[in-house]
DNA sequence: TCCTTCAAGCTTTTT
DNA sequence: GCTTGAAGGA
């Protein structure tokens, strides 16, 4: 076969070396998945049956995109039948076959995120626990991470530093929680994320026939990203490799960028204790960035400490310096960058898809999203709220989700109210009550209501039995009508369609839009299956859907788009065109990582990631003013520019003596007023008719000094605002928008006031926006 | 039970 | 700036 010829010497060693174990250290673009697509066709055309291969991948499109190439190769009935998908969804399907011998039933729900912060919420609430201390998020946080280190409710009650900790925290019942968390799951028959892997490694520790069953079957283990693997996914692979010893892991240490979900990148540097013969690759040449970007991406990553050794280089030339922007305002930023895409895009007659811009956190999208939308430029963004996360799609869902599974409290809860039909709050405390009590699921106590009616009157059982009779009706459907056919049954007999649809305002037309569009996938889905006859029924649509992201939902007239999202999710992903924007101190590196060495290089890796995702050019940005929460910060550039080699920068501006000299701060006693001042003193150095200038009387406003944010600022009375300013009535989220007129027309500001006697007394001044 | 209003909290990052 | 939850009135 004349594939092998595609490989470069080291590449061509590791797709030939498919016996024993063996470690492939890939740096970025260095054509990992080259090797991993080329070994399994390589194994494939040695006459490997393809099912006896097991290749775990990060995302279910890595997945999908892998299986396609290896279909071009050796045919996709092949490709089609080798066992490859993230960990999460392989190992789903597997507790599906085998989920009698952990006491769960096969249509078991798989529960995200949100559903299990909302269970634990109730849970928290039954308890009669502060919310505020017991938060859900930190919860599930413990909970977690517990289950990726295979601690159960059961083990962490008795495990004394899991206690200390939660003592320490001021939250000792974590444990019962946790408890009362797994039992209420289990009686729902429903999993969570992290589920699926815990449960996985008890059933191959407790049922060990089944264990030999897995073991045997898969003679060939192939694991993608393994330095973003957690102890749970790296107890499974040990558990599964154990009699063939076929494993071979492909990963990069400096692209370790999921500790926070548990990720040990240990796992990669534990390999060879595990497998003393294992035979090392590594993958040094990076064939997607210039030199430029590679060198740059290696100054910086040699600032970690504890790295495997790896000399990556590059030997594509040309290309442009690293481009360093400054930014005014966040807003600014957005239209600097959504202007370059578009004069770059013309100069070197590009495509939308040539771009990419890629933040730290899902909430600066939005005024990316606002500059391009301005300049008419299709963009896509990933991440952030995904379709499947959307309140009608999940409503919708939550009936499919009963049809299948009637014990599925969440997915009850969410709709035995939706569409409104007069079943409150205190009636579902009632029957949660109830079930808690008598260990029973809601839904049984709902069906039992006319033998045992606790406490609720005949008007509410009837309303409860309607509803039960109306999921019952969907029920029978379930194993004679394909998923298209039941879904929409569904959604007109619940009365969703209708509601969404007699709904006019622009929210409701675009929920009714997704229904549509939801509706449209699973009609693909029943049409698809029915052609490869596979099973077309509603439960394996829900199957998955779970755990799908948006990256798996790409559409064809997505192609041509500029794309934008957080820099863990374009892991993987590469683009002519680059923008990392938001380098800011406290952004990017986090806040919260600044605290330790630990968190810190984890950043840095991430700024790695970012580097690497570019192959002709990068671009970083960063703003002297941004909002945050609403209020206006005054942010430092980020350390890790300073930490780029020099000689691969360009900054496209005059560099201020704030900015050379990184390590000093902005004085913490700068009063706030000189803040604003200062910004002005920016605005007047700009290009003429960019924007307004801002008046140098800007309205005066005392500091109150013992604030703790910039914002806070005290008048002593309305008379001192109004000198300079027109007070315009127009309310704006808490605070009033106040236009101010005469000498700063272009500033807009929303202050708090109280009113004190007849006098309007100024609390707070908290946005000032250039307009 | 439902609707309106208001304050609090939120922001890492994802399967 | 937005979402969520609590409070209070209909």
């Amino acid at each position: 076969m004349n594939y092998l010829n595609d490989l470069n010497p080291v590449q061509r060693e590791a797709v030939e070396k498919t016996e024993g174990p063996s470690l492939v250290i890939a740096g970025a673009g260095s054509g990992k998945t080259r090797v991993l697509t080329y070994r399994i066709a390589h194994l494939l055309s040695k006459g490997v049956r393809p099912y006896t291969i097991l290749a775990l991948t990060f995302t279910n499109k890595a997945a999908r995109e892998m299986k396609e190439r290896i279909g071009h190769i050796v045919g996709s009935e092949q490709a089609q039948a080798l066992w490859m998908g993230t960990f999460h969804s392989t190992f789903a399907k597997i507790l599906r076959y085998e989920a009698e011998h952990l006491g769960f039933d096969s249509n078991f729900t798989i529960y995200d995120t949100q559903d299990s912060k909302n269970l634990l919420r109730s849970i928290i609430k039954e308890m009669k626990l502060d919310d505020k201390v017991y938060k859900a998020n930190d919860v599930l946080n413990r909970i977690s991470s517990a289950k990726n280190n295979l601690v159960t409710a059961m083990a962490y009650s008795q495990n004394s530093a899991a206690q200390e900790i939660d003592a320490s925290n001021r939250r000792p019942l974590t444990a019962e929680i946790y408890k009362r968390y797994s039992h209420r799951c289990r009686q729902a028959n429903a999993m969570d994320f992290d589920d699926l892997l815990l449960q996985t490694n008890i059933l191959f520790k407790n049922v060990p026939e089944v264990l030999a069953k897995y073991q045997d079957k898969f003679r060939y283990i192939l694991v993608d990203e393994y330095q973003d693997t957690n102890y749970s996914q790296y107890l499974i692979v040990k558990r599964l490799a154990e009699q063939h010893k076929n494993v071979s892991v492909v990963g990069d240490d400096a692209q370790s960028i999921y500790s926070f979900r548990g990720a040990k990148i240990e796992n990669i540097l534990n390999f060879r204790n595990d497998y003393p013969n294992y035979q090392l690759f590594k993958l040094e040449q990076n064939y997607r960035s210039t030199k430029i970007i590679v060198n740059a991406a290696n100054s910086v990553i040699k600032k970690n400490q504890g790295q495997i050794k790896k000399e990556s280089f590059s030997e594509k030339e040309g290309g442009e310096n690293i481009k360093v922007i400054k930014a005014m305002t966040d807003h600014e930023e957005g239209y600097i960058i959504a202007n370059d895409i578009f004069e770059t895009k013309m100069r070197n007659r590009l495509k939308f898809e040539d771009f990419a811009i890629l933040y730290r956190t899902n909430a600066q999208s939005r005024i990316f999203e606002e500059s391009l939308r301005k300049l008419n430029l299709p963009y896509k963004i990933y991440g952030g709220l995904s379709f499947y996360q959307r309140k009608e799609i999940k409503d919708l869902l939550s009936y499919f989700r009963m049809a299948i599974n009637p014990n599925d409290e969440e997915a009850i809860k969410r709709v035995i109210n939706y569409p409104k039909r007069g079943i409150g709050a205190t009636t579902i405390g009632k029957l949660q009550e109830a079930a808690t009590s008598t260990g029973q699921s809601m839904w049984n106590i709902i069906c039992g209501l006319n033998e045992r009616p606790y406490g609720l009157n005949a008007g509410t059982i009837s309303k409860l039995m309607k509803f039960a009779n109306l999921v019952n009706g969907f029920a029978m459907k379930v194993e004679h009508e394909s998923a298209f056919e039941l879904a929409s049954r569904v959604s007109t007999e619940t009365g969703i369609i209708k509601e969404l649809y007699n709904d006019r305002s622009p929210e409701g037309v675009s929920r009714h839009e997704n229904i549509q569009e939801l509706l449209n996938a699973i009609q693909d889905f029943t049409q698809i299956a029915l052609e490869e006859d596979r099973e077309n029924r509603l439960a394996n649509y829900l199957e998955d859907v779970a755990l799908l992201t948006d990256h798996d939902n790409e559409k064809d007239e997505d192609r041509n788009k500029v794309s934008m999202m957080t820099i863990h999710s374009s892991k993987g992903l590469e683009f002519p065109y680059l923008y990392v924007v938001g380098m800011e101190e406290d952004l990017f590196p986090s806040k919260l990582s600044t605290t330790s060495t630990h968190e810190l290089e984890e950043e840095r890796r991430l700024f790695y990631v970012a580097l690497t995702r570019a192959q002709d050019r990068v671009s970083l940005s960063f703003a002297k003013a941004r909002y945050k929460w609403g209020d206006m910060s005054y942010p430092r550039p980020s350390r890790f520019i300073k930490e780029i080699d020099p000689q691969y920068i360009d900054f496209s501006y005059e560099q201020e003596p704030e900015f050379s000299g990184f390590g000093s701060r902005i004085s913490e006693s700068d009063s706030s007023h000189e803040r604003v001042a200062s910004e002005s003193r920016f605005q007047q150095k700009k290009k003429p008719g960019a924007r307004p200038k801002l008046s140098q009387s800007t309205p005066r406003l005392r500091s109150t000094g013992h604030s703790e944010t910039d914002s806070h600022f005290a008048a002593s009375d309305a008379s001192t605002i109004q000198a300079g300013m027109h007070i315009e009535h127009q309310r704006f989220g808490k605070g009033k928008v106040l236009h101010l007129e005469g000498e700063a027309p272009n500033i807009k500001a929303t202050v708090f006031f109280q009113n004190v006697g007849q006098k309007q007394l100024l609390l707070k001044f908290a946005k000032l926006k250039i307009v």
